[in-house]
DNA sequence: ATATTTTTTATATAGATGTTTTAAACAAGA
DNA sequence: TCTTGTTTAAAACATCTATATAAAAAATAT
């Protein structure tokens, strides 16, 4: 969708500090003020805060969704064979995160941070313009994934993907605070780069982790 | 710490509304109506509303790290083999999850909401009064919990620990949105325990996960 | 019982919030 | 030139926000 200048800067404004300080606790003054623009300009282009809030989740969903679906496509093309590790797939997923980034800083962090907003109990409406619109477009990664994973009923095996989620959501959200304590604790500090790669076998390895059996009770 | 009824009160009204909207999101005027109690009985009690989100944190986060290293005294002293099982470890937080739970169904929740508010920028000032205090208590649980990993870096461990860590703040402070989705998913509803208990199994893997070394570029 | 302290109440304050309005300007196309 | 879509400016909107104050009430002490 082609967008007018005021509009893209808005976005560009929005997405930094949302990133920083989270959605309720940035104000439309702090947006405007930031992006050089009138107060006013905000509900023209998006009708309100939430439509905003809508707009940043669409320019970031809908080319994340594409983006796999695509390597998808490319992955099944190449080889015959059916069976793709879950390994790559999880490449994927970083490569596609690397990707919506583009050379914006922060918007990874808020693209995360988006995905935590929309499983609020408060944020249905958001949820669902999120997720039924791009369900569809993960169904055949999600099943090669699965494929490749330890044997589970359907629901652990949406329980485990939530537990990776939540994985990529915490980390990515708060990227710039853990950078921080990684840089005063051991002087060190790597890039987003590296710190997606270290995700991978920790992720897969949960997915392919045999499913403890044994009942919650050892006392 | 005895507190009075009103204080109480107050404590259990904001733990339901935190866990549900968030903390910004929740009102002093939403708390002192749900707790039957005046407006300014928050401020008289805890001084201001981050001094009640303070208090909170306090109120759960000193009893999970006490149980914690209790249940490390417990487990060291019945066996002389310095040798514990990260799946033994793992089980332990989940104990200490639940306890901490009391009778409050939504203590849970805001307890992980609360770690995930520790780590957004701008709440420096509660992330260093969570953790400089508690910090301490963990030691000994997180030695034997790197003794039961993978041998890697410092700093890999570091990024570990988070990406477990986001795996049960995103779980278990979404807890009610995503108990709904599997309920109208699949038509079941799994209660919280076990969905701790599956989580052992993935953060282990996750955390015996051999490291890749192969450098993030096949394209 | 009286004095003192603690707690609760009702009300006020000062400011921030998202949103709307009115006005005027600007650009581009028909 | 008339029209249409943008953008700015400034102000006002109604509502909500956390917090402060001061009096009333209750509890506790002496």
């Amino acid at each position: 969708m082609q967008r007018s200048k005021t509009a893209n800067q808005i976005l560009k404004a929005a997405e930094a500090l949302f990133s920083e300080q989270g959605f309720s606790e940035t104000t439309m003054r702090q947006i405007t003020a930031a992006a050089d623009v009138n107060l006013a300009a905000v509900n023209y282009h998006f009708g309100s805060k939430q439509g905003l809030i809508q707009a940043v989740s669409e320019k970031y969903l809908t080319p994340f969704c594409d983006y796999i679906d695509d390597a998808v496509t490319e992955r099944l093309s190449s080889q015959s064979g059916v069976t793709v590790t879950s390994d790559e797939l999880m490449e994927m997923v970083m490569r596609a995160l690397l990707e919506v980034r583009h050379d914006n800083t922060h918007a990874l962090s808020m693209f995360m941070r988006l995905l935590d907003l929309s499983y609020m109990k408060s944020q249905s409406v958001l949820r669902e313009y999120m997720f039924l619109q791009h369900h569809v477009k993960l169904e055949r990664f999600l099943e090669l994934l699965r494929n490749d994973s330890s044997p589970m009923e359907d629901d652990e095996f949406f329980w485990r993907l939530h537990f990776l989620m939540g994985s990529m959501v915490f980390t990515l959200s708060n990227f710039h605070t853990l950078i921080a304590i990684e840089k005063s604790e051991f002087d060190k500090e790597v890039e987003i780069e590296k710190v997606l790669h270290r995700m991978i076998p920790v992720l897969t390895a949960g997915l392919q982790a045999r499913s403890d059996k044994t009942f919650f009770c050892r006392l």
